[in-house]
RNA sequence: CGGGGCGUAGCGCAGUCCGGUUAGCGCACCUGCUUUGGGAGCAGGGGGCCGCAGGUUCGAAUCCUGCCGCCCCGACCA
């Protein structure tokens, strides 16, 4: 059957749900906002999750687990922190089902319920710092450097597999400092770490910046971003990391004793990556034939296909090419399921965005060689089975190279400067992506542009150079350019 | 939470307006034969509380009432 895939063109949000789906990567479920993440979705966020932590490692932090469950009276200690999630909390209120006494299956036990409820996480900056409270008592306590690799829940009203849902995976990272320099070197190094993995493994460029008082973290005095540029011309979030300053040390009354014996408010970051990440990998390089992996997250890299089906001999030649690659490293599949025809493989393979495929027949046997094709740009070559292996290497490679060097392109295409606000609203309502305006640093004047355009300010690059305008909105003086756009 | 749409086989749908044999089609699945260099062909076969609960009727997928769920679009958000 031909798995028919909504063109791009047609209803891209459409397109993402067909790839999500058809390649295998998430189902819906039985739960209202909550996907299923399959074993192939599943895998991307493994390899990920794993290049990630090694990272984290390499940086000189733990992983730890703190509970899933928070009490109700933590998310009250800080202010603007309980504000930013009240409205998206599930609560446990009970403890204890019972059987109907009508006969209807089980009921909530009235007489177990909670003295004081139980919040789901929404994100753990409280049951950790209450945590941390008792953990840090000396300077010799600092820093303290953990991460944890967590499920949250956040009670969506619109959901999107992998770009929203109402639970998600992903990674919090809770650091306690000494001093308010180290803790902003450490967001600030967490937030280098994001865009590294964002542009060397998903092959997805992103501009680093800093979050406007009105879009950061609830809780945070500066809040780090990474944005990607998604082919529609939307922006994405894919990623924060916030310099808390003291505001949870003082909530939940972290201090620590300096080495002049005298006490002192520890400093505090946080930082996260989810499994939007896999989202923005797939908004970031597929197309209308399925999805298109970067090798270096691809759960299989190479696949071989035989043609039409496996024979000894061909059995022989992939056998020893599948042994060769896995030796140096590459994760190789070689499809001997007789039951599919080699089209389908073909079609299927493309849609799960493998990067590299290798057909051998009949034909290639006999003038010794190899079909290579790759997915990026579906071109097909034909090269002496002697040279396979580090052409296949080599095409990896170049295929990660490529699949950035593309996306890049598109995304610096799609940064337009604007000086008035007739410009401003053409581009975000026509070419979309990024738009470059002065802002007069009001959160009065972000709010009304966004009413005005959809568009929102994704971030204050941080590479930039300070350059004196008037606002686009307002005209008052603005010392710098802020990047607007249409966001995720 | 507003607006729109949809619940019939694993998936996609027709049938519903205008009630009436045994509920149908495509894909997928199973068996067999023939095929095989870009999603194979033929033949045979299995699979349905027609979202749930009431009601009307001799008779309900179809009409009425209530409920539940899902999707899309918006407001809010990683």
């Amino acid at each position: 059957m031909a798995k028919h895939i909504t063109p791009r063109s047609e209803d891209y949000s459409r397109w993402y749900q067909d790839i999500v789906k058809k390649a295998g990567l998430a189902d819906n479920s039985a739960v209202r906002g909550c996907m299923v993440i399959k074993p192939y979705g599943y895998a991307i966020w493994e390899k990920m999750r794993d290049q990630l932590d090694k990272m984290f490692k390499e940086t000189g932090h733990v992983n730890a687990y703190f509970p899933l469950f928070i009490p109700k009276s933590f998310l009250s200690k800080e202010a603007e922190h309980v504000e930013g999630f009240a409205k998206e909390c599930a609560v446990v209120t009970h403890h204890r089902l019972m059987n109907d006494p009508n006969g209807n299956g089980v009921v909530v036990d009235p007489s177990a319920k909670l003295e004081e409820e139980l919040i789901v996480r929404p994100t753990s900056e409280t049951i950790i710092w209450n945590t941390y409270k008792d953990w840090i008592q000396s300077y010799r306590d600092l820093p303290l450097l953990i991460n944890q690799w967590a499920n949250v829940v956040r009670w969506e009203m619109r959901t999107r597999p992998f770009l929203r849902t109402a639970e998600f995976l992903w990674q919090e990272g809770h650091t306690a400092h000494a001093t308010s320099q180290e803790a902003e070197a450490e967001a600030r190094q967490m937030h280098d770490v994001y865009a590294r993995f964002c542009e060397e493994f998903i092959a997805m460029p992103v501009i680093k910046g800093s979050k406007t008082d009105n879009e950061k973290f609830a809780g945070a005095e500066d809040t780090y971003t990474i944005e990607a540029l998604m082919q529609d011309g939307k922006a994405l979030q894919a990623g924060t990391s916030h310099f808390l300053g003291q505001n949870f040390a003082k909530a939940f009354d972290v201090k620590y004793l300096n080495s002049e014996n005298k006490e002192e408010y520890v400093w505090a970051t946080s930082w996260g990556v989810t499994t939007r990440l896999v989202g923005a990998l797939v908004m970031t390089h597929s197309d209308d034939e399925g999805l298109v992996l970067p090798p270096k997250l691809a759960p299989i890299q190479v696949v071989i296909v035989p043609i039409p089906k496996p024979s000894p001999e061909i059995d022989e030649l992939a056998e020893k090419l599948l042994a060769g690659l896995s030796a140096k490293g590459v994760s190789v599949k070689y499809d001997k399921d007789d039951t599919k025809r080699p089209g389908f493989k073909f079609a299927e393979y493309e849609m799960k965005g493998v990067p590299v495929r290798l057909g051998i027949g009949k034909r290639d046997l006999e003038k010794g060689v190899v079909e290579v094709a790759r997915r990026d740009e579906k071109t097909k070559e034909s090269v002496a089975v002697d040279q396979v292996e580090n052409h296949v290497l080599n095409l990896l490679d170049e295929i990660q190279a490529n699949l950035l060097d593309r996306v890049k392109r598109f995304r610096d295409d799609h940064i337009t400067e604007v000086n008035s606000f007739d410009e401003f609203k053409e581009v975000i309502e026509g070419k979309g992506g990024f738009v470059s305006a002065h802002w007069d640093g009001t959160t009065a004047t972000e709010k009304k542009i966004k009413e005005l355009t959809k568009a929102t300010i994704r971030c204050i690059p941080l590479d930039q150079a300070d350059e004196s305008g008037t606002c686009v909105l307002t005209g008052e003086p603005s010392a710098r350019r802020v990047l607007f756009a249409k966001a995720y």
